[in-house]
DNA sequence: CCATACACCGGCACGCGGTGCCACAAGCCG
DNA sequence: CGGCTTGTGGCACCGCGTGCCGGTGTATGG
């Protein structure tokens, strides 16, 4: 639980310190988990956040969108990861292959029960399966970006791939949250081993990966039970507020496996 | 139009012989186009096609199974043809495939459409790759079984190559349905040609080829102007320390934005 | 100090998707 | 004929999602 607790006292009228989205999605994910997720009705989570019903549909859009909120910030962040990332591009997408996965392991509080919800709800698993489309759509756009028009068919084949690796080692931590993160990393590293060769097999007579003019080569594969951080912001962020938010998420109870 | 118009008849009560299910998409399908899918209200579609309102969530569950009825119909007979399929496990997963790009170049009356509306609507897109996840799990189910029960990751990853193979011819034939099929059929045997090269790869190396990643922790610079931060630490990091060395970062001259 | 502008929130009403329930018409059987 | 099953239409109802409005806090300018 990030802070929640001393928000109870929002109540009343306008002014209303603006309850925080993670508490929302929390409260919304116990409801869902304990009554059921057709039963829950947006009413219900109003009255349990101290939101008004008008307002978590001004702030997620839908029901399901709670859900999925913190997910949509994660795809955010890792599609603007991708676009500043000056490294090899098949290095890169198993980079935020790996971001994808961090953001999931970061907090089980909200991704085991959903995972638990969208095997449940055919609905629900059409959302996420959307949610790993969007994903490939951005990978295979970033390979076929670099390369020239004409291999779109090949990205298209890579990013599959990964994302069917990745998400096979993620369903394999979902299944068994409490396992050694440890193990995980080392399947998500055989997986994109696997993917790599692959890749190298179906990119063979194509040119070689470009090299960015100057700077060392950095490297872009963490070792696995490396710690990474990867804080993604928009351009108007101030410093201060930046650091703020950092601050909290490294404070924070998760520490990244 | 195919068949309608006689169908005026079938008003009043009971007896009502049962509106063709295609005629009832097809029907729906123009309303969508013409109207919009959101304008479109079921109300509407019962008055066009003098099937009740109820009887259609009925027979289609929701106003989207109404476009995705023959799809989900295609689905079924994929599935079937792979249970019966007696062949090699790869050859029947692309001969499963073809006869979906079959089953789309058939009846372009539908599908066509269909493309453009979810081209257009968010929802409708869901919809459509929550099919094609459908197939490539029945795919990564049909390739599993044949093998050893530990080679899941590769049967996902072939299946999910097979399946952006097939979505990028489709969708190459479905952006111009009027072109030559020919041209259509010989760009999916190249596509599965590629796929098969993969998979002969994924399926041949299965000794241990992990490559030992780099040891040295890197701090990539992101792009000047990009509002990226990617820092890598080691594990055992402390908190304070990391915290100190984000804030000199951020506070450096070469501060992020 | 007040006026204006802006952004966000909560309440209300409403359309429409989707469902449970009931009545009714056919076909099939003894 | 009377029962059973199956499919249908009508009706009422719930709940999601949205447009609209009034109210409140904060920032900006005279």
């Amino acid at each position: 639980m990030a802070g929640t607790g001393a928000r109870e006292r929002a109540e009343g009228r306008g002014g209303a310190a603006r309850v925080d989205t993670r508490d929302v999605v929390l409260a919304a994910v116990r409801l869902f988990t304990d009554d059921g997720f057709e039963a829950t009705t947006m009413e219900g989570i109003a009255a349990a956040t101290g939101v008004s019903r008008r307002s978590l549909f001004r702030r997620f859009g839908s029901k399901e969108d709670i859900l999925f909120a913190e997910h949509d910030e994660l795809f955010s962040t890792v599609v603007r990861y991708l676009e500043a990332s000056p490294d090899d591009p098949l290095d890169s997408v198993c980079a935020a292959a790996r971001l994808v996965l961090q953001g999931y392991l970061r907090d089980p509080e909200i991704t085991v029960p959903r995972y638990r919800l969208v095997r449940a709800h055919p609905r629900l698993r059409d959302r996420e399966v959307a949610m790993t489309a969007r994903y490939q759509a951005a990978f295979t756009r970033y390979l076929a970006a670099d390369r020239g028009e004409g291999h779109s068919l090949v990205a298209g084949v890579v990013a599959a791939s990964l994302i069917a690796a990745h998400n096979h080692v993620l369903r394999s931590w979902l299944r068994a949250p409490d396992q050694d993160p440890g193990r995980v990393w080392e399947r998500f590293d055989t997986a994109t081993d696997l993917v790599r060769r692959t890749a190298a097999t179906v990119l063979e007579g194509e040119g070689r990966g470009r090299t960015p003019a100057g700077e060392e080569p950095a490297e872009p594969e963490p070792p696995a039970g490396e710690s990474v951080l990867v804080a993604v912001y928009p351009s108007d962020t101030g410093r201060d507020e930046l650091l703020r938010r950092i601050t909290a998420a490294v404070r924070g109870p998760r520490a990244t496996s």
